[in-house]
DNA sequence: AACACCAACTCTAACGTTTTCGTGTTGAAA
DNA sequence: TTTCAACACGAAAACGTTAGAGTTGGTGTT
């Protein structure tokens, strides 16, 4: 076991102070070429490389990025994690990923463990739990300790930093709007409770289309689930007394799961309802019927928030001005709508 | 801004030394009790925490896990991670996540680079081109450096150290001889190119399977796919004039396009033909028919190699032994399969 | 011969922490 | 009064690195 070799280590051996061989390694011209050679041989032979923790040390940066999300079993979440990496590792940043596990205690642990010079700056999407809190203490004391931070999806208007979300109310809109130009008129809701901001927003985007259309809103035709994991129950009883030509879901499962229970009460998709959901996922893309969604470009939205991140980092930026960059959602229309021009 | 403050701040400020502050906020007894209230005061409201990074300087160690996989998207890895990062955080490890993409060359570079004193020791499961390559000098090269490696699903029998695997060959045996079971006896197989482990280890099952069941081996049956992007158009291509009562494949993906390919020639799955594919992903669980798979047990596995490290890292292994962990498979069966009780 | 100057180094401090060893002050036993 | 332990603290080194400020010894100028 050969043990990592050191700049004090090449200096012994070479009989030179540890000064001569960094500097030696940087190239730089106090040093005569005969010793650059040398000590340059020797790096090499024994595969040198400087210690990163020292360097972070003695730089008072770390070029790691910390990363912290709810969960990661979540095709969004990790098409954004890709698009970050992507972006940070070309810039000569790591990433590191911690989870909440939407718990606001493990979001707080891992915020300020991570502060703790571990990383120079952050992006996070923050847990439900926090959401429901409202506590955002713990995301403003690093924001005061002068680390940049960026938020993206799950923002919270009340911090003050660069944030990177969707027009999730603007999908949903759209959603909604094309469904009604399909001629559909009742159209179903199913969403989160309101605490969940993005839940909140896509609620709003149905509700704004319809009254677009003159459409009244009838709060039967809308659902607003807690528990997840029993959404299927929960959307099955829900349709059970429903007359309706459509079904607006605010996330993949919900939609999943809708045309599920749709089809066990005997209705056909797309031809007796259609059904758009939200996040394109891998489920959407394989289910039968294929799934409409609105795209939420996750890994547009990775790189984004890591570029804004970098640039805070290396002071690109010089305005206290924070920014919140809104990214178009793409309606994708598959077979689980009815089209219009399809009943010709 | 307030910068976080530092030891040497805080001794400033109550006119003691250095070490007097650090050793009053260990309690030791070297310490009046005193000065411990009054340091221990000032540091609580200041919120003082030590620098990780001096701290990892100084003690030689991180506490910080490396992973580096192929992808993130991908939910069999997802699940890898949530099962490290849990045990991880629960014995006080971080976790630092890099993605290989499959490239060679960036898992050569993500190793060096943590392997320059950003992690304590590294679970990884190598690139595909790795495999291809043959080549784990940068695997070697860490280990022998002295830290502890864990690989997992895609291992490398020339490497020596930790592995956690999952029976692969057997959990493929189990699912070929329950289509059996059923009935049937026209199996095709669609698997991945052979420089892949685990499409390997699979199609040695299948074989195993029909073998043991005196079911004579049909080449014809058998398709390998390389170019997974593509995989719709060769499986139905593959399909159009094969005589099959069941297919095993050796992932989510190709057992949903295999059940697409086979209800486009009109085929209704299982009554016809019956499914099972490996991995337990999101789409298994939602689709329609609902997909019989082999479980891989994701969680499990990450959890198993966490420990396997941190024992290490922790020296709770004496022994220079390695030992590979073979996590069983079980076979979740739903209704991409007719059972023959079905039958009766 | 005195001086300046340059090349090619070395020394030192610094990043924030812990730990070993040293040291001055006290109070009590001899 | 001397001696010595106990107490409470400080100094310094160490982890690995870098950058700026010294320090040599030799050459060239006048």
């Amino acid at each position: 076991m050969k043990r990592k070799i050191t700049l004090k280590q090449i200096a012994k051996e070479l009989d030179v102070s540890v000064s001569t061989v960094s500097k030696a390694l940087k190239d730089s011209r106090e040093i005569s070429i005969d010793t650059k050679d040398k000590v340059k041989a020797f790096a090499k032979l024994y595969n040198y490389k400087p210690n990163n923790i020292a360097l972070s040390l003695k730089n008072r940066k770390t070029k790691t990025i910390g990363i912290i999300i709810p969960e990661i079993v979540h095709y969004f979440f990790t098409t954004v994690i890709q698009g970050i990496e992507h972006v940070a590792n070309e810039k000569g940043y790591n990433v590191i990923i911690c989870l909440s596990n939407n718990s606001f205690d493990k979001e707080v642990l891992n915020l300020e463990f991570l502060a703790n010079g571990s990383t120079d700056g952050f992006i996070l999407s923050v847990a439900k739990e926090t959401q429901q809190k409202e506590d955002y203490h713990h995301i403003n004391e690093v924001i005061s300790q002068g680390m940049p931070v960026v938020m993206f999806d799950r923002v919270i208007d009340e911090v003050i930093c660069d944030k990177v979300i969707i027009s999730d109310k603007h999908g949903a809109f759209e959603a909604v709007q094309y469904l009604i130009d399909q001629s559909c008129k009742k159209i179903a809701l199913i969403s989160t409770v309101d605490y969940v901001s993005v839940g909140k927003l896509r609620t709003e985007g149905y509700q704004e289309a319809l009254i677009t259309n003159d459409i009244p809103i009838n709060p039967e035709l809308i659902l607003k689930i807690e528990d997840v994991d029993h959404s299927e129950e929960r959307i099955e009883a829900f349709f059970s007394d429903k007359d309706i030509d459509a079904v607006f879901a605010v996330n993949e499962k919900f939609a999943v799961n809708a045309i599920k229970a749709l089809t066990k009460l005997g209705k056909k998709i797309p031809d007796d309802i259609s059904v758009i959901g939200f996040t394109d996922g891998v489920v959407s893309k394989s289910f039968i019927p294929s799934l409409s969604t609105v795209n939420q470009h996750g890994e547009e939205m990775g790189a984004k928030a890591a570029s804004l991140l970098i640039d805070r980092l290396e002071d690109k930026v010089h305005e206290q001005s924070f920014q919140t960059t809104v990214l178009n959602t793409s309606l994708i229309i598959r077979d689980s709508v009815k089209r219009k021009t399809d009943s010709l």
